[in-house]
RNA sequence: GCGGGCGUAGCCGAACUGGUACAGGCGCCAGAUUUAGGAUCUGGUCGGCGCAAGCCGGUGGGGGUUCGAGUCCCUCCGCCCGCACCA
């Protein structure tokens, strides 16, 4: 009888189901395991991309499961977004219906995987007994004043009629994340969440096993400066002065001029009047660039001087003031001092306008001639008046004290980080539960109103705008304190506050009482181990550590961070080599191969790819092998013994035995380590194997009933319902597979009895002998050098040396 | 430009801390079975020379360290991913 996986695989779904297998009980005895992996956008259909991350993580928590552990593999929906309001807009379907019937989709087919989602823990984040809990957590960080609202510019995506936070904004041209349209910049009064509170234990990592990637990305982002930000006195304007910030104070006397960013208000202050039609042209064709594409990759450094001197306070020499957009107004002071002989765009600045070059920090063994490029590193320091002498770090700290001293600057850390912004003019997500009172102010909606819900029979105009600044219904309300006439605030949260907390709800989910119960998460938290795409490195993964520490200090939890181990999947791409998509026509629908092959060929074979940190390529040729590899095992089991065959090499019982150990140290280790592709090879070579031991006398005897138990019990985390089908319905064992403990290996029979010994002469190898394993040094010495082949190369050669690699190969040196 | 990753058969890939390069799969070749095709099974499959035993070459190129290098170091080339004037 052939292998029918739908039957097979439907039957067992229904049957895990119905027995509540993989339901994760609260306080069970057991260590806990959490594995989280990052819940789908409910775009419509599950592509097979998302059962790229879903089927290695589901194959690691059935092996957890088996190895004793109370595993929790839950899964839900990040409901709010763009999407679902965009269909509204084009087909007139409500955003909630058109995300309802994608979930109800996407659900069934996640089911067909086979997966340990625990559904009862499910989650749909645009439900309000979900996003009252983002309001509650709102409401928390505004009155620790870690919510605020401001006047800001900020990215705004035309075609989307939308606020983007720095994150969304990709690419030289700023163009917006989704749609590709270039952003532009607006001054809206915005809510913020001040992250930047965080941004020095953000850039703690001592406490997570995160990839070094997302380390570097984060940090980065983060962008941590430490320096000193001072005044410089402008000539000839007493009072007058700008300030600077400087990672570099031990340079200050090699500087020969300023900048200042187009935008700074003090251009226009200081500019004379015969530099004016320069300087205006200037900030005229700078402002134009900053809006137009600024496509040039090669843009050379330029800028214009104002007319005016600021005087170095350190040395009091005068240098000329120019403006030029290499220097930013949204970073440090938007004024820079300018030190070409220790910075590269100084240096060039400097080149191309003739300006000197003063060296101040002499490199190692510096001869005193011009340096040819900027010197960025250590060393001593000269034409530094009472400095000189020093080393360039003894000096970064002196000066620093100095100027502080005399009261002209302060030390100061910069961060590249913003706190971020949350609000958007959008329909579609949480409600910001605020209301905003002619008497009383901003006002916060008191905890016993929330949730503060979308009102359903909303308007959604192809404008793009928000239908709740329209909705009259939402829009009025009584102020909560006054209880004169008042209006909500109409801007909705940022998706990413669903998922910064996502994994608390899991723990229970239709708590009405509070975001999640505390004792559950004493228990279950944190994540132990997360998988996901390396896509979300600086936003979501940032924000959710974010959460966790704001969540620490209200005294909801008791640790640091989120989520202790995280990996990151690579991509799986078309069969052409490219990203999938819906316009290269290379996309791979999983519930058509999962009608051809069943889920459990698919899941192996995105196992099988390759190291599930760099994906790669669908190849449709490729899942013909799984599905014959997993047909092979399927007949090896199911299928009698035709005696016919002669076996081709003799097997004893004690190799059979060392090929059971074998495996399963081989695929323990594999799954441990998340090598996958491999643990699958080592099952085909086991089968293989099994195969050629098929029709001899040796597959009559236990041991052969031992071999076979053990091939389906490796394979059960990986192909769960053939393992199951073959477990309790051909080898008559008890339901279920799933539950079996996990096999152990003894050590001495993974070890082979016998071995290849190599034998070399000079590092080429001369010959193969097989010798017991447990060989002495001296007796495969002995071997080696009594093998004529290898003697042959030794004739009127002196032999000087013997290396022996114990149990794989011993080197002759000879001269 | 800066930072990170990668380069192994026709293709995807394996190779633990430096120790037999290419496991497993795809593809291909041959054979078995079959009326045929498909499917399945068995064997082979890095290149050169050779009837063979075997010898020589081979992990992007070049150089180095080592008894021994895919693995370590230097250098160059190519590809991918981040960040893009962050003072």
């Amino acid at each position: 009888m052939r292998y029918d996986p739908s039957t097979v695989e439907r039957k067992w779904q229904a049957r895990w189901e119905a027995d509540r297998l993989h339901h994760a009980p609260d306080f069970d005895p057991r260590p806990k395991y959490y594995l989280l992996t990052m819940y789908p956008y409910p775009s419509g259909d599950l592509h097979v991309g998302h059962w790229y991350p879903m089927a290695p993580s589901d194959a690691v928590a059935r092996y957890k499961r088996r190895r004793g552990y109370n595993v929790m593999l839950p899964m839900g929906f990040d409901a709010f977004g763009l999407p679902a309001e965009n269909a509204a807009i084009e087909r007139g379907i409500h955003p909630y219906r058109w995300t309802m019937d994608n979930i109800d989709r996407m659900r069934r087919q996640l089911r067909s995987m086979g997966a340990m989602w625990d559904w009862e823990r499910e989650i749909v984040t645009c439900d309000p007994s979900y996003y009252k809990w983002n309001q509650w957590f709102f409401l928390k960080m505004y009155e620790r004043g870690l919510a605020y609202r401001a006047l800001a510019p900020v990215d705004w995506c035309p075609k989307d009629n939308t606020t983007l936070a720095r994150e969304q904004v990709v690419g030289e041209e700023r163009a917006c994340e989704r749609c590709g349209t270039p952003v532009i910049k607006k001054n809206l009064e915005q809510w913020f969440l001040k992250i930047t509170a965080y941004a020095d234990e953000l850039l703690d990592f001592s406490k997570i096993d995160w990839p070094e990637r997302v380390r570097t990305l984060q940090t980065n982002w983060i962008g941590r400066s430490r320096g000193v930000e001072f005044a410089i006195p402008v000539q000839g304007r007493p009072g007058v002065s700008f300030r600077v910030f400087t990672t570099r104070p031990d340079t200050v006397f090699g500087m020969t001029f300023c900048v200042l960013a187009p935008e700074h208000p003090l251009v226009d202050v200081l500019t004379t009047p015969d530099r004016r039609r320069e300087v205006e042209a200037y900030q005229y064709k700078a402002a134009r660039e900053s809006d137009i594409e600024r496509l040039s990759t090669e843009k050379e450094r330029d800028g214009v001087f104002i007319g005016a001197y600021a005087i170095n306070p350190m040395s009091q020499a005068p240098v000329p003031i120019y403006v030029a957009d290499y220097v930013l107004l949204t970073y440090g002071t938007g004024a820079i001092m300018g030190v070409p002989a220790h910075d590269a765009r100084d240096f060039d600045f400097a080149r191309k306008y003739g300006l000197p070059i003063p060296v101040v920090i002499a490199p190692p063994g510096w001869d005193g001639s011009p340096l040819q490029e900027a010197y960025l590193g250590p060393g001593t320091m000269v034409n530094s008046g009472p400095y000189d002498g020093l080393p360039s770090d003894v000096g970064w700290e002196r000066i620093a004290d100095d100027m502080v001293a005399r009261g002209i600057g302060e030390r100061k850390v910069n961060y590249r980080l913003h706190d971020w912004l949350i609000s958007r003019q959008r329909y579609w997500g949480t409600p910001i539960p605020i209301i905003y009172c002619e008497r009383c102010g901003t006002v916060p909606v008191p905890y016993e109103d929330l949730p503060v819900v979308l009102p359903e029979d909303a308007e959604f105009r192809p404008t793009g705008e928000s239908p709740l600044r329209y909705h009259q219904g939402f829009l009025n309300v009584a102020c909560p304190r006054c209880r004169a006439p008042a209006r909500r605030e109409t801007d909705t949260m940022d998706t990413f506050v669903d998922s910064s907390w996502y994994q608390y709800r899991y723990l229970s989910p239709h708590d009405d009482q509070r975001p999640f119960d505390p004792e559950k998460a004493r228990y279950w938290m944190p994540v132990d181990q997360y998988t996901g795409g390396v896509e979300h490195a600086v936003m979501h993964l940032l924000y959710t550590r974010f959460w966790t520490k704001v969540m620490r200090d209200l005294g909801l939890v008791e640790f640091d961070e989120p989520m202790i181990r995280l990996f990151n999947q690579g991509t799986i791409l078309g069969a052409d080599g490219n990203k999938m998509s819906k316009s290269r026509g290379n996309v791979v629908n999983p519930d058509e191969i999962v009608q051809q092959y069943g889920a459990d060929t698919l899941r192996a074979y995105l196992m099988f790819i390759g190291p599930w940190d760099e994906g790669g390529p669908w190849n449709p040729r490729g899942i013909e092998g799984i599905a014959r590899f997993l047909a092979r095992v399927w007949a090896l089991i199911t299928e009698p013994a035709t005696p016919v065959r002669e076996p081709t090499a003799p097997m004893r019982p004690r190799d059979l035995e060392y090929w059971i150990h074998r495996t399963i140290r081989r695929v323990t280790d594999d799954i441990e380590g998340f090598r996958f592709n491999t643990a699958i090879a080592a099952l085909m070579e086991f089968a293989n194997t099994l195969q050629r031991v098929k029709g001899t006398p040796l597959a009559q005897g236990p041991l052969w009933d031992e071999a076979v138990r053990t091939l389906v019990l490796l394979l059960a985390p990986l192909c769960p319902h053939i393992a199951e089908e073959l477990w309790v319905e051909h080898l008559g064992q008890s339901y279920s597979v799933h539950v079996q403990p996990w096999p152990a290996y003894d050590p001495q029979k993974a070890a082979a009895e016998r071995i290849t010994l190599v034998l070399q002469v000079n590092g080429r190898v001369r010959d193969r002998v097989e010798v017991e394993a447990a060989i002495s040094d001296q007796q495969a010495r002995e071997v080696a050098l009594a093998s004529p082949r290898v003697r042959q190369y030794l004739d009127g050669k002196t032999v000087t040396d013997v290396i022996v690699v114990p149990g794989r190969l011993v080197n002759v040196v000879v001269r």
